[in-house]
DNA sequence: GTGAAAGCGCTAACAC
DNA sequence: GTGTTAGCGCTTTCAC
């Protein structure tokens, strides 16, 4: 190894290594300037740096949380909404002298309640839960009294500190957005329970709005739904035709090139609204309107809260409250893809 | 914490804990059958998994290792081809019993010669660079004698064990594609600087094409490299116009959506070709037609080789030759962005 | 087969 | 101020 310990290191400076180890540690005054300053030069000779093991074992923690995605597919962090919230949460941890585990982590795994070896094995002071969330595998998790921060999974509020995207906010957002358009029909692709609770609560106070709910309970693919709206699209009469459409932004894309094989033109014959505001949002054309959540700000904040609750600034039920106040971090991006129609 | 030790455990099971641990560590014949049973039973009674940090001080080996993204924005995950990347070792380390420590590390910090706690604490005992890195950066993270391999950095090949894409085969393949469909004018668009010298060498075997390079050495975005480009298309006379250009994804579907503004078609005035297969290629409308690396396949070949090397079996100029002689992973994906014109 | 004992490198409580 | 001491929880010889 080459690595030098703070043992032979104390040696070299002629003091003991309880020494050494409180300078290493910045503790004040820990000896005469003259030895401090003896240690300190040999430090930076040798580059030393305390094992991080050691130190783990000594006290007890890692100063090392997880970031633990659970998905159906191992490819996780490929999808921009993860990877930003995964930014997010390393540039918190940067910032604060943490290390972070990525663990992607997948459904099936569940179900021989095997944990994650982070988890079990203790490499870990607490970690962020992202991604799909049974109850089943919250039950195993909460049980192992480590700390956590999980982002997405609205239902879980209340018993756990969780930041999310308010399903009821968004909705009517969109919702007066389509009638600040004049858009009487409506298409509104979600794939949550909660979400379409949310959405349905909201529909009395639009009587005005037809709106009919796509629920993508099944993991069809994107272009899958989009060919299947577009097969009925086009068998609509003209006056029964959505004239809006909500959905995921790959959705929303891949329906706009389906109708585009149709001869039917965003925004011209249809308005299109994505709900994340990514690279192929940006990029498509006509670029795609969106409402979305500031996911790497969602990282952030769930990783600022979690270290919080690690350096015990904050309790469980102090986090938990604290999530639930986060002003949303929602945004809009307009761009072409939406347009008033006449009325 | 509630957890169990190994030493309660052994007591518990009324052995010593030295065999509590050989059991734990599923050492042939540690002791009697009958004792063995007891300890494994009481093991998964408590769920017991070692602790981490212990093993590792005791093993002097952490079975975690690190993948050190080095680029200039914190949100250097974000961006799908080095989550891709990181998709692929995860999938690697996971199989393999490993953790996967992630951290995105800003190039400034080099000119501190500050090298990641990560690195210095010893907390991982190997790990995956990518991103850009310059030759100081390479020199300081060499001399810490932790085994790495590289993901990208054609240069570095040879000295260390790098997973790259070969410019000089992608070059010569683009080149004769345009061929294939008649292009003659082609701006081919590159940020690298051995991708411009691997280039210019294929050019003496295109003596038809006349191909201009076009060097992004600031970090100009790609919208505003696009308007520059529109720009000049504009201004040049319709004989001396590109027909085809290369570059990368963001920036051809940008160049498409300002061409367009200016009332120009892909692919019926221009063919566009990107250099990676993402979500942005697959959703744009036209489909862009790509040339791109396989990254989760390289992150997964990097992963795989750092482990053989940890683990013995490959030592460091076996690594640089594995790494030298995989087979290509780069792969065509034609969409409907380019197309053949006529003689 | 089994257990005693040393040690991994560091921290922290407590004397001096 | 400084050093002594006792761990942290586990692995790994090495006797028996």
């Amino acid at each position: 190894m080459g690595r030098i310990t703070l043992k032979e290191l104390a040696a070299l400076a002629g003091v003991d290594k309880s020494v050494a180890s409180k300078v290493a540690n910045g503790l004040s005054a820990p000896a005469s300037a003259e030895k401090i300053s003896r240690v300190q030069a040999l430090m930076h000779e040798h580059g030393y740096v305390p094992l991080s093991a050691a130190r783990s074992l000594a006290r007890r923690r890692n100063q090392r949380i997880g970031f633990l995605l659970s998905a159906n597919t191992s490819l996780g962090f490929a999808n921009e909404v993860y990877a930003r919230m995964l930014c997010g949460s390393l540039a918190v941890c940067q910032a604060q002298g943490y290390q972070c585990l990525a663990d992607s982590w997948d459904f099936l795994r569940l179900t021989d309640l095997q944990l994650p070896e982070n988890i079990l094995g203790r490499s870990v002071d607490g970690f962020i839960l992202t991604g799909g969330v049974s109850d089943a595998m919250l039950d195993a998790i909460r049980s192992f009294a480590l700390p956590f921060v999980a982002i997405s999974g609205e239902r879980l509020r209340g018993s756990v500190p969780v930041f999310s995207w308010d399903t009821a906010v968004i909705s009517r957002e969109v919702l007066e957005y389509c009638r600040s358009l004049n858009h009487r029909r409506i298409w509104y692709c979600t794939t949550q329970r909660l979400g379409r609770e949310n959405l349905e609560r909201q529909l009395a106070s639009f009587p005005d709005l037809r709106v009919e709910i796509l629920s993508r309970t099944d993991p069809t693919s994107a272009e899958a739904l989009a060919k299947t709206c577009t097969r009925r699209y086009c068998q609509l009469p003209p006056a029964e035709r959505p004239t809006f459409v909500f959905g995921a932004s790959v959705f929303c894309c891949a329906l706009a090139n389906e109708l585009s094989a149709q001869g039917y033109r965003c925004p011209q014959d249809i308005s299109l609204l994505g709900s994340h505001d990514n690279t192929l949002a940006q990029y498509y054309h006509p670029g795609l309107t969106t409402i979305s959540e500031n996911y790497s700000r969602l990282g952030q904040l769930a990783a600022e809260t979690l270290l919080a609750m690690l350096s015990g600034k904050l309790n469980h039920s102090q986090a938990i409250q604290q999530s639930q106040s986060h002003t949303n971090t929602h945004y809009w991006s307009f761009r072409a893809s939406t347009r008033a129609i006449d009325v």
